[in-house]
DNA sequence: ATTGACAATGAAAATGATTATCATTATTAT
DNA sequence: ATAATAATGATAATCATTTTCATTGTCAAT
């Protein structure tokens, strides 16, 4: 029974920019790649590693940080930073752009998308001669489960 | 000659949170203040660190860190992290709440006030039932010297 | 299939910002 | 001045992330 590759759009973008630097998809780069899709969203090298591992426990931490650089600049993966020690990444491939709203209490990320409010900051961006490259927003405070 | 004290209400917030929470003014705390608020916005403690020193040499590094501790919790300074690695401070006593424009090539930070985009950013709080504590926006890219 | 050029990897050490430790020194109320 | 306690400086510890480097894997050309 052969199983099904999940994530091919995926696994394609990723082969088509590592092609395009001279460089492979190689297995821990799979492996890195097919775990991290499969977790939820914003997760930390941390846990990556603990369930890279779980498949290949030779597969370095190294490796894993390398890797989602990778994934960064090839476009799958986003980096956000809400506490102040660790980055979080997210799957971002052909997912709109969100900004996000971090509860400090219970630390969980919620994710909205407000198109006005885009519109706005590409206008202040232009207002002030600035060329947006990307732009990052986040609302810190209590969500509705923990107030 | 007498030197004027150039930053009143700045020591004299400083001195009512010490206070209250029963700690003192000590000299390198009023060294630290004197150099942070003569510096210009968005110093970091590196910064911060060779200035303070140039006016005593003894105030330690991690007295420069746990100080501006302070300052954040007696609402004269705030922190950002616009790249990676390190925290940057900036004087908000008496200040609007802004936002940044951070330069990615110069490094460079532009500020902006936008009421509407405030706005929207509490309607959307709101409509998620999320309490807002505060929030962080930063615009990413090239300003206008760079581009 | 083999080879050679070079990219990728793992393990461990290095880095660098931030924090904690702890013995000593200041500070304030008395 | 003294005692109680906070603050400090020097240094070590943390901890996420990067680098290093010797070894291994990959692919294109043969």
């Amino acid at each position: 029974m052969k199983v099904m590759a999940p994530h091919n759009k995926e696994f394609n973008i990723l082969d088509d920019y590592l092609r395009s630097v001279g460089q492979f998809l190689t297995h821990p780069r799979k492996v890195i790649l097919e775990t991290f899709l499969e977790m939820d969203r914003h997760v930390s090298i941390k846990d990556l590693c603990l369930n890279v591992k779980k498949v290949d426990s030779q597969i370095s931490q190294a490796t894993v940080y390398r890797t989602m650089k990778l994934f960064v600049e090839a476009g799958i993966a986003s980096e956000n930073e809400f506490s102040d020690d660790r980055k979080l990444f997210e799957n971002s491939y052909g997912k709109e752009h969100h900004d996000h709203m971090f509860c400090t209490n219970c630390k969980r990320v919620a994710e909205f998308h407000h198109e006005p409010i885009e519109r706005l900051q590409e206008e202040v961006a232009r207002e002030h001669l600035f060329v947006i490259n990307n732009h990052r927003m986040t609302l810190f405070g209590l969500c509705s489960e923990c107030h």
